[in-house]
Formats: C-alpha cells, structure tokens, sequence
DNA sequence: CAAAGCGTAACCCGTTACGTTACACGTTGC
DNA sequence: GCAACGTGTAACGTAACGGGTTACGCTTTG
C-alpha cells in the first residue's frame, strides 16, 4: 500500500542520524565522502538518494541501504502518482 | 532484507504481462503510452522502470506502482550494494 | 572582529529516460 | 519470391538529475 503523503528522505537523515549525533552538515558530508553541497541538497530536498548515497548512509550510520532507498521510492512515487490521471495508458488486463 | 539477486524487472513485464495476455511489443507500447523503443530497452534490461512508468504499468495491467518501484529498487541497490567495498564512508552511529 | 557553519547560485561533467528515424533481421501469408 | 509485420538496436536529439568545485552572503559563536 502507498505511504500518504512520505516525508522527502532528507528530513530523515537530518533528524534521526546528523540531529541526534551532534553531527555538522559539513562533518557528515565528509564522514560520508561526499561533497557538503550533495549532503546539503538531500537534506534541504532538492535532490533525492541515490543508489550509491543510499549504501554510504548504511555504512555510516549502520542501518540498511534498503531502507533509505526505499524511502525515496514512496517518495518518488507519490510525486508521479500525482499526475496519474494525465497518462494516456488503456487498461490491458481483464484480471 | 536484500533480496539475492532479484531479475531485472523488464523480465518480470515480458514474462508475467506481455506473453499471458499474447501481446507484441509494439501493441503494448502503444498501450502504455510509450515508443517502442522504450518499452523494448526496458524488456530487455537496457533501462530501468520510472517512477512514471511504474504508474503506467500499474494502470494498464492493474496492479500497484509501488511494486514495479520497488522491483527497479532491489535491482538498482543489488548493483550499488557491489561495490559497497570501494565506498569511503566513516562509520558515524555506535548504535 | 574572526572563524566556522550553512544554503545556494553558477558553472562543469556523466548518466539516464525518452523521443524520432532508420536500418537489418526474422517470420508469416499470399 | 515478395510484401507485411514484429523486433532489436544504432544514431541522433532533448530534458532531468546526481555530483563536484568555487564563490558568495548570511548567521552564529568564540
């Protein structure tokens, strides 16, 4: 079933894993090898987590990928589901 | 949990959607909505399913957008998660 | 005041989804 | 044999996106 309305993954990882660990954007992005303007803009969300981005959050905050990615596919999702009804598609399957 | 390498969903569409209902490729893009071409490179693994055509898989063979989704996820994550080694990530949560 | 942290604009790059057009190949029917 | 059809795919173009660097202006803090 979709999630209503899925926080943007970014809100995530500001507030479960950089808030709670007294953590600087700056000191994570490093931590996470990425440059301070990507971890920067997943927060702020202006860009999404990608595959790789989704393996470096479990390595540094000892979670699953899965999860992360996840999160940004219900994300993505009911962004597209928005303008289901503007997709000119036929209906195939009697089942 | 990870899934051990899960098919590229394109097979899934080809297998489970197209060949049951006795479809051509060409029909079926015509229904989606999409070129030929994309529903062809998607089938045979060259692209990956968007968000967008999650839905329009959902709306054709009446099934849930999320679970296209999520197929392109477990696969995408299955290739990242390769190179897992290679990532320098410092490990940030004792939890 | 100086230093640090932050968001972000401006630019670059590589990748990807998607489109159109066109080609070559195979199959099927007349 | 030939026409019609289905198919994969190469060759182009476009738009969007993740990521990097540099630089600017703002705020907070020592």
């Amino acid at each position: 079933m979709l999630m209503h309305n899925p926080p943007h993954p970014g809100e995530i990882i500001k507030e479960l894993c950089i808030e709670p660990l007294g953590l600087s954007v700056t000191e994570a992005a490093k931590a996470l090898g990425v440059s301070r303007k990507t971890l920067s803009s997943i927060i702020n969300g202006k860009s999404g987590i990608s595959p790789e981005m989704a393996v470096r959050l479990s390595i540094a905050f000892n979670t699953s990928s899965e999860s992360w990615l996840n999160q940004q596919t219900q994300y993505d999702l009911w962004q597209a589901e928005k303008h289901r009804d503007e997709l000119q598609v036929r209906r195939l399957s009697a089942a």
